[in-house]
DNA sequence: CGTCAATGAGCTGCGCCTTGTTCACGTTGC
DNA sequence: GCAACGTGAACAAGGCGCAGCTCATTGACG
């Protein structure tokens, strides 16, 4: 498909005229351009994000010749598809694979609260289906309701727990994977947990329009 | 920018409603994830190409548990954005590159006719300012019109030797091509390498609607 | 406005993508 | 219809994205 075809489907879908149908197309890509240009990301929930992401200069190789090649650094446009776009595109496999996944958590953990996300997957893939919605939306409800309560009760425990856990199982696991490394860069480890820490709360202060 | 603000940007363009403009904005991306799907490449020349592309099963990892996780075959959705997005998004530091670039070029193959492209790309760089444009414009078509003379000597002359050139080279380079091939399969390196041409040849065959 | 769903962040290791250059083919706008 | 421009393929090495999982935030829709 290209932009002919697109606008084709767009006046078809729209019952317009190509020519409003083509305005149409251009608004909504100047319109993600537009605004990635401008430093913004534009989020399209389900189809993808639009946002401009920096390169810093490298020293790359012309393929052709294998001369070195210094690229300079530089601002490029990237996208993220969305899950429902990927979901979409992986099609009935990913169906298929998802049931099996939710069957699977179903069985192996029914005592955590598991059953609750594996309801709520088994909702979100029926979806389609309204008559079945109807049904396990209702179900979906009442496993939410219990894995809520009991969330409660076990979040406050778990944390404290997870808190302790998490400590002590990256303590060790970081300095065994990384003993050619040895004790040095484990504070540098520490060092740099600290500063993305700093640079996450900058960025959800940042992200905040 | 979300897609409230899309459509909001959308309908101020076109001057319609929001609603409208909520119908095309999820008309092109409809359009556009509904090609995707069914299996269709939707290229969107300056902007980008959409795409599908088949991931093998590998096995990856839980960051968190380290614990290896086998990810079956899927098929993705992908983009890469075309050169003008690419150029917008660089903004002025692309400009001044490609100013160096032009002046190099121009310097090192003034003999050559890509005195004509170099004098395009100054144009198209220069496109967003039309103050700048109407002045570099004027400067484009003095340029070209030396160009498009001297196009039309040399197209001839060029012609001739490049319709020689290009059946030598191909017919050079194609079973050169192919007997490294027939050589290289002793190894599996070159096994996966004679693969992916296949591969290749089968998308260059597919690629032709 | 409220509810539900989507998204993003964080973690480690591996596969995919990107870079420049040239040429041939395809697309777009006048 | 044609000129101008864009796109993709091919090449080698380094950088980026993604897998699962949880939680918090944000977005979309009714």
């Amino acid at each position: 498909m290209n932009k002919a075809q697109l606008i084709d489907a767009v006046a078809e879908k729209l019952t317009v005229s190509r020519r409003a149908a083509g305005e149409a197309v251009d608004a909504v890509l100047n319109g993600i351009t537009g605004a990635v240009v401008g430093g913004d990301k534009v989020s399209l929930t389900g189809f993808g994000t639009f946002e401009s992401a920096k390169r810093p200069a490298r020293i790359a190789r012309n393929p052709r010749t294998g001369e070195q090649v210094k690229v300079a650094a530089a601002t490029v446009p990237k996208f993220r598809a969305g899950q429902a776009f990927k979901d979409e595109v992986n099609g009935a496999k990913k169906t298929a694979a998802a049931k099996k996944a939710t069957a699977k958590r179903a069985a192996a953990a029914a005592a955590k609260k598991s059953a609750a996300p594996a309801a709520r997957g088994a909702a979100k893939k029926a979806t389609p289906a309204k008559k079945a919605t109807v049904r396990k939306s209702t179900a979906t409800k009442a496993a939410g309701s219990r894995g809520a309560a009991k969330k409660t009760a076990v979040t406050k425990a778990a944390a404290k727990s997870t808190a302790k856990k998490t400590v002590s199982k990256k303590a060790a696991a970081r300095p065994v994977a990384r003993k050619s490394a040895a004790v040095a860069p484990a504070t540098k480890m520490a060092a740099k947990k600290t500063a993305a820490k700093k640079a996450t709360v900058k960025k959800s202060a940042a992200k905040k329009r």
